[in-house]
DNA sequence: CCGCTTTTCGTAAGCGCTTCCATTCATTTT
DNA sequence: AAAATGAATGGAAGCGCTTACGAAAAGCGG
């Protein structure tokens, strides 16, 4: 139980402290010799020693430690994955940056709170900051001296890397899908739309497609709420509730179809003959889904992998250059979507 | 960007560094006067100072971590969230841990991965491991000297605290179910049967059953594989190639039944009516299935934050006493089950 | 006003590691 | 042969914080 410490492999080493560093390190400034090299590396390897990382990051400024925020769905809601694509995201974002020696430091974020503490406080080398956050927040961290990249979110500051999608384009691409399927009516189900948010641009692109095709983008015909599927049955109640209006709808979220799916289903309202759906994510499950979900597939995996990448480059170079990257989407065609011809 | 430290504040409020740390871990020993408590407190806000943890760790001994290690599910798949069950418990995790003033460091483990790295290395109070893990491991970090609690795992140890569920019950009631409705011919599915794992008990759970009613265990009957969705569609094509034979299936995992619906239904196999299935876990997306899942639900929110809960008791007192935690299950009855009749 | 207890605070010694700099030899160079 | 070079290592000063320990200030009964 006794932590045995660098000065332990020194003595039985017979070296010194900072020589023991240097191998370890591999100090490219500093040469030792192979032999010394070798009777070190047999003293770490007898002894069990492992370097404190804690010690290393105070004397060496910095902590191969990424720190990641991922937005609590709702406030007061404790399920931080009620939405799958989190899940996803995260696990790329974790094995990525494990490639590449570093481990992550993860919290749940709620909007009030104050994001230094995860930061500052254990010196990490780079935030991932995903979802929205309103700006105040986000610029206590500016402070911090680490790159921070933000993941969906349209925060314009070149204070900040990020990665997104071209969520503007994808809600335009899946309603235009359905207008070509011949569906004239169709809802826009979302959650929150919020300032910055990848929300706000979508219904925008749901709006163009619509105004292309001369198509009035009616009020009652969106709904808005949380990110989860419990909101997909609330807006399943809802579009009973306004009378039907509508023989199409362009959802979001993948979780969120998944609950209005239910929703429409359990009211005898079949998917796709009475409903089609296109949604948005292309999660894990959905092409489990029944019917599989037609959907804007985003490379989840990609968008973690590009998010690491992006705080170690800028980690590593040491001026300050704004980097942005802007994901592919593309349509995957299921069963969630068939033909329609308006009977008015 | 010029971090302020502990002595910045120091001169600022005009007392001694050590007087700052006082006053800012309200350290029970020493009283500090209101008025220079006030007076530390002001610099601390004017200055925008936040402590380096790092640098507290390293002198404290303690880091207000805790290790979670989460298994990728199948070593070179880089999905540790295949399974949305982890999702959720590591939700539960954070969300409990941060509540304690805890952050998680987080890790995905290969097989042969060396824990240790993650846990010595940063000075974890606790470490979380969720899975089974081969012995050897585990038994390298026996000599953290720090807490370790396995989350569903059967090693017997008094060194490590565990939580898990009555999986074998579990398995017994979902298969005793099957047989009440009328099913002989039961199929076992399941992910990777291994030593100290769930399946095994699970497995011996639905052996049990089967036994008490009288029932053979046809080997032709178990199917085992990975636990993801692929998996399950792979099981429902392996159905059909020996044959149809079961008219009800009992699937350790939600994920693995949703690829099981999912391969079954493409085969025009309906689900209940031509083959029932009870599964296991109650995932948050279980009840939005088609149908919807019939399965034994345990409290993954609860498991989490009892992992979370046996850590910091663990961490805090000083002796060490082995707890062990078993949560209840419970059947919740939904879609994919019927009554049944079998022909012969 | 004096010893004595309490309260209040500063000094200093680390925690385990990195890293600049100086030092010691063994080689070369001229 | 003396001077210059370079390879190989150790010394020591921190990184920013905690925490004995002890000293000074303050309260108090007599």
């Amino acid at each position: 139980m006794k932590r045995v410490s660098i000065k332990d492999v020194a003595k039985e080493a017979g070296v010194s402290a900072s020589t023991v560093s240097y191998v370890l390190n591999s100090t490219p400034t500093e040469t030792i010799s192979q032999e010394t090299q070798k009777r070190v590396m047999e003293a770490v390897n007898k002894l069990g020693y492992v370097p404190n990382l804690n010690a290393r990051s105070l004397s060496s400024r910095h902590s191969n430690l990424i720190g990641v925020l991922i937005p609590q769905t709702e406030p007061g809601k404790e399920l931080m994955f009620s939405n799958p694509f989190y899940g996803e995201l995260l696990s790329s974002i974790e094995y990525t940056a494990r490639q590449h020696g570093y481990h992550l430091l993860l919290s749940g974020t709620k909007e009030d709170q104050d994001y230094l503490s995860i930061a500052q406080n254990r010196g990490v080398d780079g935030v991932i900051i995903v979802g929205t956050y309103p700006g105040e927040n986000l610029n206590a961290l500016k402070t911090l001296g680490v790159p921070i990249v933000l993941v969906d979110s349209y925060v314009k500051d070149d204070a900040f890397h990020t990665i997104g999608i071209e969520d503007k384009e994808g809600a335009r691409m899946a309603t235009r899908y359905l207008i070509e399927k011949g569906h004239r009516r169709i809802a826009f189900v979302s959650g929150s739309i919020r300032e910055n948010g990848v929300n706000i641009k979508r219904y925008q692109g749901y709006c163009d497609a619509m105004r292309e095709a001369g198509l009035a983008v009616e009020e009652q015909a969106v709904y808005s709420g949380t990110v989860d599927y419990e909101y997909g049955i609330e807006a399943a109640n809802e579009f009973l509730a306004r009378g039907r209006k509508q023989t199409a709808a362009f959802v979001t979220a993948d979780v969120i179809t998944m609950g209005l799916v239910k929703g429409l289903q359990q009211n005898h309202i079949r998917i796709p003959e009475d409903v089609s759906i296109v949604s948005f994510d292309d999660v894990y499950l959905s092409p489990m889904a029944h019917p599989a979900l037609t959907t804007i597939h985003q490379d989840i995996g990609e968008k973690g992998k590009q998010a690491v990448q992006l705080v170690l480059d800028a980690a590593r170079s040491k001026e300050h250059h704004h980097s942005e990257c802007i994901l592919p989407l593309r349509l995957v065609e299921r069963e969630s979507v068939c033909e329609r011809r308006e009977k008015s």
